[in-house]
DNA sequence: TGACTGAATCAATCAGGATCGAATCGAGCC
DNA sequence: GGCTCGATTCGATCCTGATTGATTCAGTCA
């Protein structure tokens, strides 16, 4: 899970798709790296749950998970000191 | 920053430290792997400055650092979705 | 239909970090 | 001083994961 969102790259897209749906032809213009690498990373993403997709003709939208945040700030290890402190 | 907690090792290291200080050997006896590995990895967190460390006669006693979960949240790509919420 | 484009998949390569063994350091004890 | 214990450092190896290029798939438009 933290994993997932501890890489340069798929950090960056993960920041760039908290202002909104992007398909990855937009992704790819803001990092750069080869589509199939993309597509790459892209898939890590998928598989962890950061984010969703839907086909849109030829394009394909990305967008965060809803529960996005939730769960990366509950896989981080120091995450009990919040229900600790609550 | 990220790349430092999503670690199993230090995962597990992090997470042993949230509830107080504990000396290498204590911390040892909760991750299966050789004292010199862990060291390598208490020295990541460190660097991270996750931790702090203190002598204490002949141990060295870790702690998480003060701001631990402040800096690792807001590391997270989906950080500022929070400050954009409020 | 057939050419074209966006996107994903595949096998193979490569680099960086994790791991291991041995040596070293620092502090206490006899 | 020599010795032990806790912890770190060093050098070499292993191995996972990032990267690459080529291929394949799905959708669009002429």
């Amino acid at each position: 899970m933290l994993t997932a969102a501890a890489d340069p790259v798929r950090w960056a897209v993960l920041d760039r798709l908290t202002d909104g749906t992007h398909c990855v032809c937009d992704l790819q213009a803001h990092v750069p790296i080869a589509a199939n690498l993309l597509s790459y990373h892209l898939k890590v993403l998928r598989e962890a749950g950061l984010v969703t997709t839907a086909r849109r003709g030829r394009w394909v939208d990305y967008s965060l998970a809803s529960d996005a945040h939730e769960r990366l700030a509950a896989a981080l290890p120091t995450a009990e000191l919040l229900v600790a402190a609550r």
